[in-house]
DNA sequence: TCTGGGGTCCTAGGACCC
DNA sequence: TCTGGGGTCCTAGGACCC
């Protein structure tokens, strides 16, 4: 299935070992050696040292029951000033070796290494080690690293060690490794793919990659065919090295406990769980065109509403009545709550926005919204209508649909 | 595994137009 | 008002990731 030539392309992937953790025990010399588990006090571990591991606890697993289930293990809050401090370090040190990087999230990169061993004098194998051994002696954590053709199969042969391994796979050991990989362990392949698969007798990554390129196309979407090519060793992902700069959507949650249906509670956090994802908002100069809120039952089921802004604009309080006018239908007295939530979207960047969107007189109503806001995040003033184009509240298992008329702004 | 929080992408199906 | 056929846009929902 591979071809004879070795290397027709290079990825590495490298991947901190319980990072979180980690950084918690490099920066707190006590901690190291101990079952460290990280989380917040009534949440659930989001993650966990190695030491932890053996004692069986895994991530996602709730706090409490952890305590009583391992009183050992030692209890710490996330800090996350500290984890990018070591992220960004880890990823400069990559980058003194290979200039093309994506960070693909705080603790995973990739790098295009292909081209790059005549420069550097060393072997694809050796690029590894000296990039693990420089992160692994100044940071203090340990990271694993996989090099392979793709970056599919770069992220298999990171995860083959763990901790601090270093393994890479060319050539005929690429169809050993995929033998030896469930299929679930591939990356973009969930719980519903994996158990669908395996209806036709799928089982591992090796068994995937043999199927005929007319089977995937016949039963599985375009990723999955994807996956497949890449897994087959054709270089299909390209690196994104431009950083995250854009977004499109902003949310935020909250999950409290005990539940409650006490909706002055609700109402609050959810306000402010809005106002948080608008100053996210700003600070990337957009405008947010849709929220969208919704209350998260006991059960897991929600009670979502939708409002569409006619003006996309970057300020909540233009449309604090309207939400509380969704809010209130969409509560229902009769249930728990578990969370609130929200999430901005149709972003668009403001400059832009302002020049296509806003007439004159709009500029100038904008301008007085902004000098106010001050006063109203201070809670000085309490104000706002909005413009709406079709408001729509949905309930979700429910197809009813409601809609509010048209209102104006005021501002005095 | 009765369960955080923050994201992205794809697809099917409806609405609407000619 | 039966009846074609094709294109585009939007939304809900599913699936997946760290």
């Amino acid at each position: 299935m591979f071809q004879i030539r070795s290397w027709p392309t290079a990825i590495l992937h490298l991947d901190a070992d319980a990072f979180f953790a980690s950084v918690m025990q490099a920066v707190n010399p006590r901690l190291k050696g101990m079952p460290v588990v990280v989380g917040k006090d009534r949440g659930i571990a989001t993650a966990i040292s190695y030491e932890a591991k053996k004692y069986g606890v895994k991530r996602g697993m709730r706090m409490l029951e952890i305590k009583s289930c391992c009183p050992k293990c030692i209890f710490v809050q996330s800090d996350y000033d500290a984890y990018s401090l070591f992220s960004n370090r880890m990823f400069q040190i990559v980058r003194s070796y290979i200039p093309v990087v994506e960070e693909y999230s705080i603790d995973e990169a990739f790098a295009d290494i292909k081209g790059f061993r005549r420069p550097l004098h060393m072997s694809y194998m050796q690029i590894g080690k000296a990039i693990k051994d420089e992160i692994e002696k100044s940071l203090g954590i340990t990271v694993s690293i996989g090099i392979s053709l793709t970056k599919s199969l770069a992220k298999l042969a990171s995860g083959y060690h763990k901790p601090s391994g270093l393994t890479v796979v060319d050539g005929p050991r690429i169809e050993r490794l995929l033998k030896e990989i469930p299929i679930i362990d591939v990356w973009g392949i969930g719980e519903n793919t994996a158990s669908y698969l395996k209806s036709f007798g799928v089982r591992t990554a090796l068994d995937f990659t043999q199927k005929s390129d007319v089977f995937i196309k016949k039963h599985l979407s375009k990723p999955f065919f994807e996956i497949w090519r890449e897994l087959r060793g054709e270089k299909v992902y390209d690196l994104n090295i431009d950083g995250k700069t854009t977004y499109k959507s902003i949310s935020r949650t909250g999950t409290f406990t005990p539940a409650t249906n006490d909706p002055d509670i609700l109402w609050a956090k959810l306000l402010a769980h809005i106002e948080e994802a608008f100053t996210k908002a700003r600070s990337f100069n957009y405008c947010v065109g849709k929220v969208i809120i919704f209350l998260k039952t006991r059960n897991f089921s929600y009670h979502t509403a939708e409002i569409k802004l006619l003006e996309k604009n970057a300020f909540p309080l233009l449309i604090r009545k309207e939400l509380k006018e969704y809010f209130t239908k969409i509560y229902r007295k009769n249930a728990l709550y578990r969370a609130t939530g929200c999430i901005v979207a149709d972003l668009e960047e403001k400059t832009h926005a302002q020049q296509t969107l806003f007439s004159s007189l709009e500029a100038h109503r904008e301008e007085k919204v902004r000098k106010i806001y001050p006063l109203y995040e201070e809670k000085k003033v309490d104000f706002g209508t909005a413009l709406f184009d079709k408001q729509q509240v949905k309930k979700r298992n429910e197809d009813k649909k409601f809609s509010l008329p048209v209102l104006s702004l005021t501002l005095h």
